[in-house]
DNA sequence: AGGGGGATCTCCT
DNA sequence: GGAGATCCCCCTA
């Protein structure tokens, strides 16, 4: 295992690669409470201004300067009236695409992390973008914070690559539904819950094209 | 200035 | 399986 963070490197690239090989790193927060790290299980990749599905669609506005911003840092944002969660950008300034991290299984700080999650089970900690970021204690205050400087929020490689990756559309968007861009650790149970698999194998270079 | 909708979660039936 | 919670952002007038 290392604890060394991912370099920014690893985030100037293409979304639909960065998205895949963020599975199985490790994401920590440090906090006055206590730290908690993640192992990231399931992410999904959105595009830039062209994506209609990403919050970049409509340009550059105030909510999504981060995304605009360079790559390796945390675009936070807040939903449903009650709600956080967080993503990678990636890519050159400019390019405005990000990764979504929707679930991942709390390896260190359980304790501090069902703290914040008062009825979850240890299984639902971070099972969910909203719940992992309720367990790290990611909020608004986080937007824009370096994940690649080791700061107190931070990305490392993890133990080791996933066994086996799937692929398909989407959660909750209701544009551009055909685009695999979801990805999970296959038969992982701390992927989420919420919607139905369409479980395609990816194949290398196969992102960006569905078939029924 | 108003309003519609949202990259969700939890509890209830 | 379904509705309610509950704030913010952005578009339109």
């Amino acid at each position: 295992m290392t604890d060394a963070p991912l370099p920014r490197a690893f985030f100037d690239r293409p979304v639909e690669l960065v998205a895949p090989d963020l599975l199985g790193r490790v994401l920590t927060h440090d906090t006055p409470s206590g730290t908690v790290a993640v192992r990231v299980t399931e992410t999904e990749a959105y595009a830039g201004p062209l994506d209609p599905a990403s919050h970049a669609y409509r340009g550059r506005t105030p909510r999504v300067e981060v995304m605009f911003g360079p790559p390796g840092h945390a675009y936070v944002y807040f939903t449903y009236g009650m709600h956080f969660c967080v993503n990678l950008v990636c890519g050159p300034p400019g390019t405005a695409s990000a990764v979504l991290l929707r679930a991942g299984e709390v390896v260190a700080g359980a304790e501090t992390a069902a703290a914040r999650r008062l009825r979850s089970s240890a299984r639902d900690l971070a099972r969910g973008p909203a719940r992992l970021c309720q367990a790290l204690g990611i909020v608004r205050e986080h937007n824009g914070l370096d994940v690649c400087s080791g700061g107190p929020l931070r990305i490392s490689s993890g133990d080791s690559a996933p066994a086996s990756v799937l692929s398909g559309p989407r959660v909750g968007v209701s544009s551009a539904k055909d685009v695999p861009w979801r990805y999970w650790i296959e038969d992982d149970p701390f992927v989420s819950p919420y919607r139905a698999h369409v479980p395609r194998r990816r194949r290398p270079g196969a992102a960006g094209k569905s078939v029924p």
